[in-house]
DNA sequence: CTTGACAGTGAACGTATGTTCACTCAAATA
DNA sequence: TATTTGAGTGAACATACGTTCACTGTCAAG
């Protein structure tokens, strides 16, 4: 029997049944195995919240999680591959809440009071998930880092086929409308990470940041494409 | 064995002096001590390439500068400090090259078109250490980040006074200068990010920035500060 | 009721880690 | 010339690492 003597890993685990046991090994088979795989990921997110994954041990985790080292085998062929579930989880929460963001994006004055406040909220709520793609966007396993920029350009490219549809599409280039996607991308990225890493200093960040993104939006706002393949070859 | 480091213990040490002695033990005593001191950096910086500051070790380190691990301890105490000296020496020629942007820079026009290749040259003539910076920016050992974030901080403000020194100091209030200024020193560091990243992709990369950055900076001419203290809240 | 699948166990392995300590021996100082 | 200094050595330590292997006990399918 699974012993959980270490850091009380309680399960806040949003259960559409009710729980009738308290106990830890409760459900069936599989729900069992999907709880240590849960575990799993989030001792990691926290173990690797105090340096990066690089650099914490299968051990380390096994520990955490109050199992055996070569019961991590059972869930992950390697850290590096927790680390692809990791980015694959935190980006599923992501989209789904830029879902919300995009309905509530009609015009461009609404679009930042109305979106900022939305990603702050997601931001605060998943801040371990937010840390760790932050973190490994640059520093972790090359397939990782790969798989974190891959879901950025995929955003990157809805926020720019939105830009089109809703904006007035006639006096950019699809070039520039990419570009300019890219830059608010970047500059949501770069407020994020602020967000995470001094969470007391929401109010002002996102103050600065929403003065600072409509600054953008007036050069957006102000700029007319010069020639249809200005610098953009794609 | 996950991975290993196939890096020849050969000295790759670029000397500028003409090597009179082919041995690797000239020069006086406090010399040979600083060419350990720079081989100890230089092996750091290349191991932390493959992964991370936080995940390579003092032994592997020791290994590549080719003395035993004990002799670490007589140029760092610790790989933390090791990584706040990498930090100082990376931003230290950086400023250098800030100081020829700041010259280079009388017109909004130029300052694109003048400082953007001077900001890429230094990338690619030191791609080590802008690597460095980018992970350990916000992958690194906390004091590491701190230092990483102080200096770009510094930055952020000179670029503020420039801006207010050179510019149409009138039309903005101090407090959105600041802002600018933070906009363009985040975006740089996100276009050196990307120039570490893919240094193949240097010409498009520029491209867009420049682009990019001309969008930005017609936000900026645009723009009228509404009230003194306040952002642009309405 | 039997049986196979399989999440988790526990020992064992070879290797790598940080740090200590007493040491050498050539250059710098006196 | 005699002495001090200090960069680099090499052994030793306790601990941690990833991975292997044969195993156990229980739930679910036959």
């Amino acid at each position: 029997m699974p012993r959980v003597e270490p850091t009380d890993p309680a399960r806040p685990e949003p259960e559409s049944e009710p729980a009738s046991e308290s106990g830890s090994e409760s459900g069936s088979r599989a729900e069992r195995k999907e709880r240590t795989r849960r575990a799993i990921l989030d001792a990691a997110l926290a173990l690797a919240a105090d340096s990066n994954l690089a650099a914490i041990s299968l051990r380390q985790v096994a520990k955490q999680v109050g199992v055996v080292p070569t019961a991590f085998y059972r869930h992950f062929g390697s850290l590096e591959l927790l680390g692809l579930a990791l980015v694959d989880e935190s980006f599923r929460s992501l989209r789904l809440m830029l879902l919300d963001v995009w309905r509530h994006a009609p015009e461009y004055r609404d679009f930042i009071d109305g979106s900022l406040p939305i990603v702050a909220q997601h931001v605060r709520e998943n801040r371990s998930h937010y840390a760790f793609i932050a973190r490994e966007r640059t520093a972790g396993p090359p397939r990782v880092r790969e798989a974190i920029r891959h879901e950025i350009d995929l955003i990157t490219r809805e926020l720019a086929t939105d830009i089109a549809r809703s904006g007035a599409a006639e006096q950019y280039s699809s070039a520039d409308i990419g570009l300019l996607a890219d830059l608010i991308v970047s500059f949501v990225v770069t407020m994020a990470e602020r967000l995470v890493d001094d969470p007391e200093a929401e109010e002002r960040t996102l103050a600065q940041a929403r003065t600072q993104l409509r600054m953008l939006l007036v050069g957006a706002l102000n700029w007319r494409s010069r020639e249809p393949a200005d610098g953009g070859s794609r």
